[in-house]
RNA sequence: CGGGGCGUAGCGCAGCCUGGUAGCGCAUCUGGUUUGGGACCAGAGGGUCGGGGGUUCGAAUCCCUCCGCCCCGACCA
């Protein structure tokens, strides 16, 4: 994915000094903290594994916020919260997702100078607290389905945290629905599956490979989990949003029951699913090349910024055909940033946008106005060229159409450059040494396969694709097998 | 949580071995000249040397301890 850029133009040792970001193929990981840090997406707290998301940062998240809440709208869903606070009891529950979560869960145990009779735990998820208000609310099969989504923050004790992929507050939605029957519960699992993979891939140009999870990667108390998974920029995978069917395990420990059309009490089918602020990180690793951040133009807080050239009396000449030039694109729909400051050069600012990953820029000076035209540079490509101020607007939602298009384009080639169908371990293993991907092979379905494959190549089962049908030989065993994994090395 | 590495100005680092009260580059501020790929000159501000304890007349420097960050494992969105 790296493009270089900057260090062959201009004098060599000074942009790498000033840019202060590792190489990708120095580093990955710390390219990755240098570009959250330098682009000013986030910063480290006094909290441990904390981070504050800078506006920058947050911006992003917002426009994912809204493309999200969006579709979720458009698909029926609606918006609650429910509180921050569950209190112990309650997560003890449901066997398996206590043990599943038990360990990374923060405990509150004083209020104030008291302490506390029960101890609150601080939800790392939110099916108990949500599944004991749906057995209050739902009573009868009129009463289904239950389509809520909640925007809220949560906390996970982890061990080793990293800005945007894992931190210990995280932000996210989660989805939390509940269904008359099974085969309803999994319609609604699978469509917002559907839903994270269509928004991954047109939003954030990110392409994603949805499928089911092993029995041993899927959430705790779930019946069936399905995720969508991406590649990063270092081959690696990143799990970019899950969907759980949970069938009737928290609606019995719940006792989320209604009575049926046939007159009988019975369980609801319930699911939930959700995506976090770790898409900030996919897209920044998705993307991203040894200058900073590339940002798709449809999650880009500015999709263009202006720099106006300063000349002469510039104020006067380039700025008023720099604010008409902000004004047209504005009215053309397109987040438009007119970078007018006089304390910084135009090269500079030239660095400083692209290290912050904005889709296009347009500069304007003398000679431009002159030919009435401005000068158009796409971050992806680095192309730069002159395009007449006739029509603008239109060109402009045009060539950010190209870019979003042509960074999706270039990520799926990326990830097909870096998936491999194997037959046999030895093959499985050279991958995995060599340019880590994904890699495709039969598996047998048993845990202990897919346990020493982990431990010899540290690739892990990210997801059978569906459809997913072969009959091959187990990668491992040789035992016959009917599906195809996708193993990578994931985040 | 195990193994390793690192904490000195906003960022990157030197100083530590051999104790004597802190320095460099970038960034920041002021003024001026500049401005089509990270400008230049002059001046200025900014640090309880991660926290606590100990040794010492004296600690960034030596010892103990705690905390944080990074990498590799184990665990996880």
């Amino acid at each position: 994915m790296a493009e270089q850029g900057v260090k062959e133009k201009g004098g060599g040792k000074k942009d790498a000094m000033v840019t202060e970001i590792t190489p990708q193929s120095e580093d990955f990981s710390r390219w990755y903290l240098d570009v959250v840090r330098r682009a000013e997406l986030a910063d480290y707290t006094d909290v441990k594994g904390c981070m504050a998301i800078r506006p920058y940062g947050y911006a992003i998240w917002e426009l994912i916020v809204q493309g999200l809440d969006r579709r979720f709208k458009a698909t029926g869903h609606v918006n609650a919260y429910f509180p921050l606070f569950i209190p112990s009891s309650l997560l003890m529950k449901e066997k398996a997702h206590v043990e599943g979560f038990a360990p990374q869960v923060a405990w509150v145990t004083r209020g104030g100078d008291e302490e506390l009779a029960e101890p609150l735990i601080i939800r790392p998820t939110s099916e108990v607290i949500i599944g004991t208000m749906y057995a209050k609310w739902i009573k009868s099969w009129r009463d289904l389905p239950v389509l809520i989504n909640q925007w809220a923050n949560v906390v996970r004790w982890e061990k080793v945290t990293r800005p945007f992929l894992r931190t210990t507050e995280f932000l996210w939605q989660e989805g939390h629905t509940a269904h008359e029957t099974e085969a309803e519960a999994q319609e609604e699992t699978l469509k917002i599956l559907a839903l994270y993979k269509e928004f991954a891939e047109t939003e954030l140009a990110m392409p994603v490979v949805d499928g089911q999870k092993s029995e041993s990667e899927k959430f705790a108390g779930a019946s069936r989990t399905y995720s969508i998974e991406a590649l990063m920029g270092d081959g690696r995978a990143l799990q970019a949003g899950t969907s759980h069917n949970l069938g009737q395990n928290f609606a019995r420990a719940f006792d989320i029951q209604f009575q049926g059309r046939d007159k009988t009490v019975q369980h609801a089918w319930t699911t939930s699913w959700g995506v976090s602020t770790r898409l900030v990180g996919g897209v920044i690793m998705t993307h991203g090349d040894d200058s900073g951040l590339i940002l798709p133009p449809r999650v880009a807080p500015h999709q263009v910024v202006i720099v106006p050239i300063p000349r002469g009396n510039w104020q006067e000449t380039v700025l008023p055909k720099a604010k008409d030039l902000q004004a047209e694109l504005l009215k053309a729909g397109v987040r438009v940033l007119l970078d007018d400051r006089d304390a910084y050069t135009p090269g500079w600012k030239f660095a400083e946008w692209e290290l912050r990953g904005v889709p296009l820029r347009i500069e304007i000076g003398p000679k431009d106005i002159e030919k009435s035209a401005v000068m158009v540079a796409r971050r992806d490509t680095r192309e730069k060229s002159s395009l007449p101020m006739e029509g603008i607007g239109a060109a402009t939602v045009r060539l950010l159409d190209d870019i979003q298009q042509a960074l999706y384009n270039r990520a799926l080639k990326y990830r097909e450059d870096h998936t491999q169908r194997v037959a046999t371990f030895e093959e499985f293993k050279a991958v995995m040494e060599g340019r880590p991907g994904f890699v495709i092979a039969a598996w047998c379905g048993s845990a202990e396969c897919e346990a020493q494959i982990k431990a010899e190549t540290q690739a892990t089962v990210r997801n059978i694709p569906f459809g997913s049908a072969v009959s091959g030989r187990c990668v491992k065993c040789g035992r016959e097998s009917s599906v195809e994994a996708w193993f990578a090395k994931a985040y």
